[in-house]
Parts: C-alpha cells; sequence; structure tokens
DNA sequence: AGCACGCCGACT
DNA sequence: GTCGGCGTGCTC
C-alpha cells in the first residue's frame, strides 16, 4: 500500500540527544513491506545503528541519501498513537523522542523467543501399520515410536521417547525421514493460571460505595473526559469502586487501566482482579521476565486483555480505546519515574484521558496536594468522599508523645517512658507490637533537643543541612551559615544532629526488655527477594513479640495480631531538605495511624516526636485530612511553591566536582539570558547548589531549581535550553538530568 | 557514541 | 618544518 521511495527514520543513537528523523532510501526488495513503526538496521556515520521507521516520502530530501539495511522484526513494533504519545513525553519532559518511544513501546522490544512446544504426529495412518511393521521389522524401536506416535498423536518429542522406550536420536531420525509430521505450537505464558474467574456473591456496596460508583458509571455512560478523586480512608473499600466501574466500561466495549504502587501489587490483588474479570485481565509489573511481560502486552495490543492492572509503566500500555482508568494511591511517588522520561503516571494518564475522552479516577486515603487542590471549588476534579471504613470499623485511637519533655525529665533514651510501658504490657499480655523508624531523614539536620526547633533557610523554608566544614547550607538556593554552638531559640546547648539506625533501636530494645524476641525489618535484611514476606509471614505466625522496621514495614500493619504501633521518629522525614517533606510525613503517618485496628482488637498507635505541634503530625494524628491540606496548601502559596507553580529540576553530576560547579554556574548563565528576553510571568531560578544527596556512587551533584506560576515561559526558557544543550554537556566526564515536576529535590 | 576536522605545543 | 593534543560538530 505504500509505494514510497524514502522513509524518515527515527535514530536510535547513544549520546545523541535528538528529534530530528533522518531520511532513507527504501530498496527495492522491501518496496511494499516496509511499514510505519518497523525497527530497521540504518547505515549512520560509519557505523550500523537501529532506528524506527516513522514515515514515508516520495522525494528525496538529502542529497546523499543511504538506503536502508533491512529490518529488525518482521512486524511493525508500534501504531501512530503509541508514537504521538511518545511525542508527547518527549516534548513535555525534555527527553528524546527515540528514548520516550523506546519507554513506550518497552515489553515490544524485548522480544523473547516466544516458548513453543514441537508435537509430533504419525506422517502415515493406522492403516497402513500392518506395511510398517513389515518395513521396520529390523528396527524396533522406530516402530515402537510410529506405533505410539499413533496411538498418542500430538506428544512432545521427550514424551513420546519415554512413552516408546525409544531414544531422542531415533525420534529425530523419524522427524528426518519424513515418518513423523512436526508441528510447532507456540505457548502463551500466563504468569497467574492459576486465578480464574470464579463467581462471587455479588457485595454490598455501602451508602458511599454506591454513590460513588453511580458518580464514575454516570461519566462513563456520557462518555465524556472526567476526572474523579475518589478520597477514601483506608479500609473503604475503594477497590470494590473501581471493580465495579471497570464492569461499566467494559460493557460499553472500551478498556480499562488499573495503575497501582509497587508494592500494592500482590498476589493477592492480582487475584482479586483475575476473580472478576479472568483472562480479560493483564498483569503488568517488573518482576516478570521480559517473556510474560510481552506475552501480556500483545495481549493488550490484540485487544483481549481488555483489563489492564499493573505498576507505573501500565500507562504506557496499548490499549486501544481506555474509556476508565483508575489509579489507586495516587499520591505515590513510586508513580514517577526517576530516569529518562522521568514521566508521572498519573500525568500520563490525564493526557490519555483527555485525548481518549476518558474518565480517570484518582484513589487515595491521602491525596497529593497537586491532585486535592483542582477538587476545589473552580477546578477540574470531581470529589468523591467515603470517609467511614466498611463494617463500622473505627480508626484508631493515636497518642502524640513530647520527646523534649523526655528529654527534658532526663530521659535522653530513643524511648519514652510511655512507649516502653506499653510494650511490657502487650508482652505481658501476650500481644504483639510494630516499632516503625521513619528514618529516612539526614543525619546532618540540625536540632534543639531541647525547644525541638529545626534550623532553616530563611530563603526558602527549606531545612539547612550541616557539612564538615563546620557551615550549615541550604541545598536549595546554597544559602551558608556558620554551624551555631546554641539553639538561636531558646538558648540551649543540646544542639544536635539526627539520625538513629533499626540496629541502634533493636539493641536498645533488648536491653529495655530482656526476652523480647524481636524481628527487624529494613534493607539490611530484605535484599534477598522474598525475605519481605517472609519475614512479615513469621512475624504473623507469632514467631516474635516485635517488628521493628522502616518505611516498608508500613504495608504490614495490617497483622490481626497487632496491637500497638510505636512511631519512633515523626520528625526525620519532616525536616527534609524538600518542599514536599510536611506532605510526606502526613502520609506517612496518616498511613501508619490508619492501617492498625483492622481486627477485632481496636488497635493503638503512639507517635514519638520532637515537635508534636507541627501541623502536619497533628493532623495525622486525628485522622484529619482538610486541617493538613488547607494549612500546606497555605504554606505552599507563600512559597510559591506547586502546586501554584509548576517546577523544573537541572542536576549536573560527574566525577570531578569543580567540573560540575563550572558547568552547573555556566547553565545557571544560559537559563538567566533565556530567562531575560522573555515577558511574562515571572521565573525564579535558584542554585547552582550543592544537591541534598550531594554526592552519590562516587559523583558529585549540582543542581539548579526553577520554577514559576506561568507554566509557559517556564516551558519557553527551558526549550531553548534543551535546544542549545541538545541534552548533553560538554566534557566527556559530566551529566545532566532535567527534572519536570520532580517528586524529589535531593 | 564514533569519527572527522581543526587549530596550537614538542619532536625528527 | 611535521606529528599529534583533544575541543567542536556531524552523522540521512
Amino acid at each position: 500500500m505504500n509505494n514510497q521511495l524514502y522513509t524518515d527514520v527515527l535514530v536510535e543513537v547513544p549520546g545523541l540527544q535528538t528529534d530530528r528523523t533522518y531520511q532513507y532510501q527504501v530498496p527495492p526488495r522491501l518496496a511494499g513491506i516496509l511499514q510505519f513503526g518497523h525497527r530497521v538496521k540504518v547505515p549512520f556515520g560509519k557505523q550500523k545503528i537501529t532506528g524506527f521507521v516513522v514515515g514515508f516520502n516520495e522525494q528525496k530530501a538529502v542529497p546523499g541519501v543511504k538506503e536502508i539495511i533491512g529490518l529488525v522484526d518482521e512486524n511493525p513494533l508500534f501504531r501512530a498513537e503509541q508514537l504521538t504519545l511518545a511525542r508527547w513525553l518527549a516534548d513535555y519532559y525534555f527527553c528524546s523522542t527515540v528514548k520516550a518511544l523506546q519507554s513506550v513501546i518497552g515489553p515490544a522490544l524485548k522480544k523473547t523467543a516466544a516458548r513453543s512446544v514441537a508435537r509430533l504426529y504419525s506422517a502415515v495412518g493406522p492403516e497402513q501399520l500392518p506395511l510398517l511393521q513389515e518395513q521396520l521389522a529390523r528396527s524396533p524401536k522406530k516402530l515402537a515410536v510410529l506405533e505410539t506416535a499413533l496411538q498418542h498423536p500430538g506428544l512432545d518429542k521427550r514424551a513420546l521417547a519415554a512413552v516408546s522406550g525409544a531414544s531422542l536420536p531415533v525420534i529425530n531420525q523419524l522427524c528426518a525421514g519424513g515418518q513423523l509430521r512436526v508441528e510447532t505450537e507456540l505457548l502463551a505464558r500466563d504468569p497467574y493460571p492459576q486465578y480464574e474467574a470464579v463467581r462471587q456473591a455479588p457485595v454490598t456496596l455501602t451508602t458511599e460505595q454506591g454513590r460513588s460508583v453511580q458518580a464514575i458509571t454516570a461519566a462513563l455512560q456520557q462518555g465524556e473526559h472526567r476526572v474523579f478523586m475518589l478520597h477514601g480512608v483506608t479500609g473503604s473499600g475503594k477497590t470494590e469502586v473501581y471493580l465495579r466501574c471497570i464492569e461499566q466500561v467494559l460493557s460499553t466495549g472500551r478498556q480499562a487501566i488499573t495503575l497501582v504502587p509497587e508494592i500494592a501489587l500482590t498476589p493477592q490483588m492480582v487475584r482479586l482482579y483475575k476473580a472478576r474479570f479472568g483472562r480479560a485481565v493483564a498483569v503488568l509489573h517488573s518482576r516478570m521476565s521480559d517473556g510474560e511481560r510481552y506475552d501480556e502486552w500483545m495481549r493488550i495490543d490484540s485487544g483481549s486483555a481488555p483489563v489492564v492492572l499493573g505498576v507505573r509503566s501500565a500507562i504506557l500500555a496499548p490499549v486501544p480505546d481506555p474509556g476508565l482508568i483508575i489509579i489507586d494511591e495516587e499520591h505515590e511517588p513510586s508513580y514517577k519515574q526517576e530516569e529518562a522520561p522521568r514521566y508521572h503516571a498519573r500525568a500520563v494518564a490525564l493526557y490519555r484521558a483527555q485525548k481518549n475522552r476518558g474518565v480517570l479516577v484518582l484513589g487515595s486515603a491521602t491525596p497529593s496536594l497537586e491532585s486535592y487542590c483542582r477538587t476545589l471549588s473552580g477546578g477540574e476534579y470531581t470529589l468523591l468522599n467515603m470517609p467511614c471504613r466498611v463494617k463500622g470499623k473505627n480508626m484508631p485511637d493515636v497518642q502524640l508523645v513530647d520527646m523534649r519533655r523526655e528529654v527534658q525529665s532526663g530521659n535522653s533514651g530513643i524511648f519514652s517512658l510511655l512507649l516502653l510501658q506499653k510494650l511490657r504490657s502487650r508482652l505481658h499480655n501476650k500481644e504483639q507490637a510494630i516499632i516503625f523508624l521513619n528514618r529516612r531523614g539526614f543525619k546532618t539536620l540540625v536540632v534543639c533537643r531541647e525547644c525541638g526547633l529545626v534550623l532553616k533557610c530563611p530563603r526558602c523554608e527549606i531545612s539547612l543541612t550541616y557539612h564538615t566544614d563546620g557551615r550549615l547550607r541550604c541545598h536549595y538556593c546554597n544559602y551558608q551559615v556558620q554551624a551555631l554552638q546554641r539553639c538561636p531559640d531558646c538558648g540551649s546547648s543540646q544542639v544536635g544532629y539526627f539520625g538513629t539506625g533499626t540496629q541502634r533501636v533493636e539493641m536498645e530494645l533488648t536491653a529495655h526488655l530482656p526476652g523480647a524476641r524481636i524481628l527487624r525489618m529494613d534493607a539490611d535484611t530484605t535484599t534477598r527477594k522474598g525475605s519481605h514476606e517472609q519475614i512479615l509471614a513469621a512475624f504473623a505466625s507469632g514467631e516474635a513479640d516485635i517488628l521493628v522496621g522502616t518505611q516498608m514495614v508500613a504495608k504490614g500493619l495490617d497483622l490481626p495480631g497487632v496491637t500497638l504501633v510505636g512511631v519512633i521518629n515523626a520528625d526525620s522525614t519532616l525536616h527534609m531538605p524538600d518542599f514536599r517533606a510536611g506532605e510526606r510525613t502526613f502520609q506517612l503517618l496518616a498511613q501508619v495511624a490508619g492501617r492498625t485496628g483492622r481486627g477485632d482488637e481496636p488497635g493503638e498507635v503512639l507517635i514519638q516526636t520532637f515537635t508534636p505541634e507541627h501541623y502536619a503530625v497533628q493532623a495525622a494524628a486525628r485522622h484529619n485530612y482538610q486541617a493538613f491540606f488547607y494549612k500546606e496548601l497555605g504554606l505552599r502559596k507563600e512559597m510559591g511553591y506547586p502546586p501554584f507553580a509548576k517546577m523544573v529540576r537541572i542536576l549536573v553530576y560527574g566525577r570531578d566536582e569543580a567540573a560540575v560547579q563550572q558547568a552547573a554556574e555556566k547553565i545557571r548563565a544560559q537559563l538567566d539570558r533565556f530567562a531575560e528576553g522573555l515577558s511574562g510571568g515571572r521565573i525564579m531560578i535558584i542554585g547552582p547548589a550543592p544537591a541534598p544527596l550531594a554526592r552519590l556512587k562516587e559523583d558529585y551533584r549540582w543542581h539548579i531549581i526553577l520554577w514559576s506560576a506561568d507554566y509557559r515561559q517556564l516551558r519557553l526558557v527551558m526549550q531553548q535550553f534543551a535546544q542549545a544543550s541538545h541534552g548533553t554537556l560538554p566534557g566527556k566526564a559530566l551529566k545532566m538530568s532535567i527534572d519536570v515536576d520532580p517528586m524529589y529535590t535531593m
């Protein structure tokens, strides 16, 4: 259908960040065969590289046009919509189109030889058996094989050998001689073959669930683009709402994508979907083999799996007509890809839903500020509230312990007296407890242990970080001040640095509670695959009294035998040098506070903190999202941070610190020049400053952060910069990354 | 990424 | 005088 002579190819050259296509001549032997979406081998300079066919021409555009060498795959790998999506990604996130395309068609590129079986059939019919017996009188093994093949058609080689008692070479001879016919059958890998659709007794929806389902299905029937924010506390039954809505969208002949965070995509979750939709479900997650993912991808592409359940990258799946996209736990930072293209699955979902007149449902107990503020009056999202737990379970009691008082009364240990007392009573009653250590803080954080003051940058409201040169620095703008001996607020000399590890907690716990059986779960004890589950299983079966762990225990908090959860340092994430520190602390504490007490016993939560009056801590303790939201929103507005602005972060990194700093300074000067030429909304540019993670894997890291309420202006600056730099830096040892809407500024 | 072109220092 | 340093630029 295309008698085109020339083709546009998007080339894949490492180190070359270009959105240009290159024209190649179509050799006669590929005329009529070469199609849009084909992966091809092409000459490029002196090398041979791969590229993707993205267009055709009748006319030569370049005098020295070269010829395509050949096809890499038999079939095209993508359709026009997928290229459009890749182009959007490349444009929005300032990365090369090939890189974006490679992400969009990821699994298709990793095509592994599909598993197949060679089934064997006798080439002669049973009526010829007497004749065979005569012919093969001197080859009893061959005869036995053919007789077996007649009796049991369709065995594979090994089975045929076993049943007939012959060896494999005999069978191979028969195949070669044509007496056995070989049929190759492709096996589709099904990663979850054991979960088939089972009819269940229909669940009766709560009033709130019913209302939410009705609102969403009504929109689905209208076939209009809408966005719903499903704000439901943990245990309010959001999943059932999702399943009902998917049923509805399937009935209109369209498809649904559900995204869940990595840790939530457990076998139980898959079982739930498979039980409702059976083989219609395709699952995509990072622990699958390339082959399994490829098979699921193809089932999606062909339309035979209209229900997609997966992690972040599933938002790129080749679903033909996604009428419904659901993002569960939409606030989770794992939806942001931390390598190019640095996309946020929620942003991609919004794009696809808009383009496709689809419905987007964002579910969370602790919605991101970005999303929730769009439900306010005048916003474009519709809020659906589900404030109650199903079956009338109550939220657990949360108590705050002021650690400053503990210090004042002479207890400078990790544990408050109250926590120790409660732990002892749990041990006595043979109940279990979890100690949650919010460790992801910085040892270099400066805190007054008397009044709880944390030193902050006067310009950025970001916590200052202690450097070994004795100075305190802001990792946003590079503000510096000499380290203080005394607290500037209360004059106390009890100024110290934060940092408590799980090992130390475990040790001190053993000292305080001799005889208690303690399990530790953190990055050190969960290196092996599955060790995470093993530790939780051991704890669930009562092999230990206390489980000590970091973030990752948060998902194991549903254990019914647990009646106490203790949080050691609620503050440590609070004062991370990041503008989202408060939001992340609230989300974490709210999650902890919301997850216990699912058994019959009411759960109890104890949060130790140096700043009990902090709004994020207070709101989490009271299960009050609104209180947190409005306070945080006010602060963001004051500072002009997202969601009131769009933010872009440029990170420069490399082995040579001086070169890194110099390059970062050059970039800053360049950005200033680009920004100067614009009239419009103001663009804030700070840095270059050493990134909070100033050194990572041998590389020194400096960054520049830009933000503006006027996103178009910011884009104009960035577009000029991206064009000028081509995504690369002069000097071989220097690297750069551009992060649009960064989740972390570390 | 490779590989060319191109303009300044120490060698036969 | 030339050989070669790797800075800058291009690859259909």
